[in-house]
DNA sequence: CCGAGTCAGTTGCAAACCGAAACTGACTCC
DNA sequence: GGAGTCAGTTTCGGTTTGCAACTGACTCGG
């Protein structure tokens, strides 16, 4: 049992962070999903851009496989060769993937991002953001409150958003990048 | 020298995944961050909470502190104790933290959310979604592109949704979720 | 002022994890 | 038919992890 599935024992069990990180949560597996988004399909492929070994691989895949977010396709029979690509499950991971690069791009490289994703249909770069359908606008950290799905006691406890925001200003010597 | 940091080998050099998975790409940092997104700030609390071990945590509220993401703030002197709150840098990886936490609700718990999160200002369950400023629109994964954004030679990639896509089609009986 | 309790953080050690290299089949290509 | 490639699997030693126990430095009640 690895680090991987060992939180069946549930110490927060239906935290959907902690779910999602049961799956994904292996800094190998991300980008082995980054480099699927991006088009490589093959296992030897894979292990060449991201310096990975070979076991590891192997294991992540089988274990993405399983857990339904990557599909093995063959594209060659005797010996069985394989294709990996998203399943519908998995594509729908671009999201979560996406808020981490633009993150990167934000405080690793002072907003000059590497490579920038842009909208197919008119080149515009794109924009990852939390918002309201009811009043149609971008929802900065602030006002954003939590609601209990259903056996929580507290409904509409305020995130920590505006309180860190606030605990913050009051010490402003700290952090490096303010 | 742990996984957290060794990635300065730069094999993929400028890639902002990479650069962000080497500060919160382990499975601790993550669940951290999520706490004190809820507004946990105490050692104490956080160890109770997510049932790491004291050093882990210890560990990992530095690197955090040292990556500019976590502030520390005393709260009493002699001895002196801390409330770890969240930078600006570390407000900012909301969406992050958001679209993971969306990811679960609907692959892991069958779309009925453990926790909801919701607008302060009108109670609207919110969602997160790539956009396109230009055409005001949500874009689908199917309608990126990559663009280089400097030492790379290739403009306008198609990412790998569109295809993958179209390749999953073709193998419909793969893939658990479907 | 004393002893019990709490809290943040460190140390020791066994277990789990990780990656390099070697190995295994089963091709493909000349 | 021999060399090369590909997708893994196995082996093995070093690194990392996490539990438990320990260390300071208080706080609190009396």
């Amino acid at each position: 049992m690895t680090v991987l599935e060992e939180r069946s024992d549930e110490r927060q069990p239906a935290c959907s962070i902690q779910a999602t990180l049961d799956i994904v949560g292996d800094r190998w597996t991300l980008l082995i999903l980054r480099d699927l988004f991006r088009g490589v399909r093959r296992f030897s492929r894979m292990q060449h851009d991201l310096g990975i070994a070979r076991n590891m691989l192997a294991d992540r895949l089988s274990r993405l496989t399983d857990a339904g977010v990557v599909a093995k396709v063959p594209y060659q029979h005797r010996p069985v060769r394989y294709d990996y690509v998203l399943t519908p499950k998995g594509l729908d991971l671009s999201n979560s993937l996406l808020a981490l690069m633009a993150w990167g791009d934000r405080w690793c490289h002072d907003g000059d991002a590497p490579t920038v994703l842009v909208h197919a249909d008119c080149g515009t770069p794109l924009e990852i953001a939390t918002r309201c359908p009811a009043c149609d606008e971008t929802v900065s950290p602030t006002r954003i409150r939590s609601l209990a799905g259903h056996d929580d006691t507290s409904p509409g406890r305020e995130l920590a958003a505006a309180g860190a925001a606030r605990a913050f200003q009051q010490h402003p010597t700290n952090g490096g990048a303010l």
